[in-house]
RNA sequence: GGCGACCUGGCGAAGUGGGAACGCAUCGGUCUGCAAAACCGACAUGAACCGGUUCGACUCCGGUGGUCGCCUCCA
């Protein structure tokens, strides 16, 4: 079986195919850039970062696209509030985009290009769309002519004619049009040069340019948030098929939104928690494990209760990894036949539901599976070594899919400070005085170093508090 | 007003026309000086509500109620 996404296009689930040259291309709709982006803008970078993930892992060739709009009106209403060039805020805001995003420990996209680096493909774009009159100037402005695009509609399922309170604008022939270059306006300090004078690219144009020269025409995936069906994602089908007639992406896939109190997490009502924030606080596992723990076409709420469930679910994954590096230090020299059988049956679970349509939870659920089944063996006795390197391996590649390998660093007790060890030392006499109070204020005092205590038949175990 | 989605245990969250995963929380037990971790056990005779189809529905269809999203910048 190969992975199958749900398309928004066809309502079905579709299987994912390599494009022409043998490359699964996947391009993702990135942000504006005229602040930090918050937990939100997140999840779809984190979804498709995974999905490649995933498809590499899985033995295909996988090319990430997700642009930057570095262009954009809020970036000239920002960088205008904040008294300096908009070049200036969208450039700090990019190189802040990529240090949050960073901090996730997903890697890079494969290509992440910037709106003022496609200038002549945007252009020469909207030239095409000029020349094949599905695109009209007016004014300093040039716009695409809606009704002259007989597919408009199909992606969001919206019958132009149903459409109302459509921005008229002064210089459209129809309100259903959009702009595709806009012309230079006061107060706006940067520009480029147009064959329609100076200005700069409509929203839409640019996923379209970007898309077609990173990935070409066809390509497997487009994704990004739900929100981007109308008009964005419709808009770029539209620009891109219309001008090549020509297939654009053959699956649609979006992701659903965050929610906070019952209502979409977005900057324009404000209830936002920076996604540099959130890392700092919990740590890049704890949010990863958050966002894999549901599935992405689900709306999901945001609270320190969801993340706290997040965090206690990945100390469960990492106090297993660290029982299996505590029995290989120490092995047996059996083989546990349930333990091999729940191995096996744990990468069938894990596919199976990652193939149908990208089910993390399903997938995290086939961990814990393994989890309590490497437990519950430890439990029985002590597995031969080649059989716990086998498991170890295991989880460690279930995880790694995921982009939580990070969860089998269990962080051993070698970097303990010596005044904790000290602290260790000195509880160990009081246990063996008895002096239980006085041991267990010192176990308070250790924990807070940052260590927690766990006695065991082979003397206490110290472990970083993460 | 138009279009669409969703409604599963205390909180989250999957899958499925015929045994309701998984995580967290809670309760009891094992272990421990006590904890922690781990293990064992308990925890929705029922899936918003009402009808229908079916031998059989949480799962399909229809209706009611509720929640939310898009239609304008938005991941």
């Amino acid at each position: 079986m190969t992975l199958r996404l749900h398309s928004t296009l066809t309502g079905q689930a579709e299987p994912v195919q390599p494009d022409a040259d043998g490359v699964i291309g996947i391009y993702a709709c990135g942000p504006t850039v005229y602040s930090r982006i918050h937990i939100g803008n997140a999840r779809p970078f984190v979804v498709f970062s995974v999905l490649k993930r995933y498809l590499e892992r899985r033995g295909h060739r996988a090319r990430l696209v997700i642009n930057v709009t570095d262009v954009n009106d809020k970036i000239y209403d920002a960088a205008r509030a904040e008294g300096i060039p908009s070049t200036d805020l969208a450039e700090r805001c990019t190189r802040q985009y990529i240090d949050d995003t960073d901090l996730l420990g997903l890697g890079r996209p494969d290509a992440e290009p910037l709106v003022t680096g496609c200038m002549d493909d945007i252009i020469a774009l909207i030239a095409d769309l000029v020349e094949r009159d599905l695109a009209y100037a007016a004014g300093g402005d040039v716009y695409f002519r809606v009704r002259a695009f007989p597919g408009y509609g199909r992606l969001s399922r919206r019958d132009p004619d149903d459409m109302v309170d459509t921005d008229p604008g002064d210089l459209k022939e129809d309100p259903l049009d959009f702009a595709l270059w806009k012309g230079v306006k006061e107060g706006e300090d940067v520009s480029w040069e147009s064959p329609w004078g100076p200005g700069r690219p409509g929203w839409h144009i640019e996923c379209s340019a970007m898309a077609e020269r990173e990935l070409g025409m066809g390509f497997s995936v487009h994704g990004g948030g739900i929100d981007l069906v109308f008009p964005h994602h419709e808009n770029e089908i539209a620009q891109s098929e219309g001008a090549h007639d020509a297939p654009f992406a053959r699956i649609w896939m979006h992701n659903e939104m965050l929610e906070l109190s019952d209502s979409k997490m977005s900057k324009s009502i404000g209830n936002i928690a920076l996604l540099a924030d959130v890392v700092q606080r919990w740590g890049a596992d704890v949010v990863i494990a958050y966002f894999m723990q549901s599935h992405y076409r689900s709306r999901l709420p945001f609270s320190d209760e969801r993340l706290q469930d997040a965090e206690a679910a990945c100390r469960r994954i990492r106090n297993a990894a660290r029982a299996l590096d505590k029995a290989l230090m120490d092995p047996g020299d059996s083989v546990d036949a349930a333990l091999a059988a729940a191995v096996v049956q744990a990468r069938t679970r894990f596919v199976d539901s990652m193939d149908d349509d990208f089910g993390t939870p399903g997938a995290m659920a086939a961990i814990f599976e393994l989890v309590r089944a490497i437990n519950q063996s430890l439990e029985r006795g002590r597995p031969a070594e080649g059989q716990l390197q086998e498991v170890r391996l295991e989880l460690s590649a279930l995880l790694d899919m995921l982009g939580l390998a990070r969860l089998m660093d269990a962080g051993a007790d070698d970097a303990v400070p010596d005044e904790v060890l000290d602290l260790v030392r000195r509880r160990e006499q009081a246990r063996a005085d008895r002096d239980f109070a006085g041991a267990d204020a010192l176990r308070d005092a250790i924990l807070a170093q940052g260590y927690e205590l766990r006695d065991g038949p082979d003397g206490p175990e110290v472990i970083p508090t993460p």
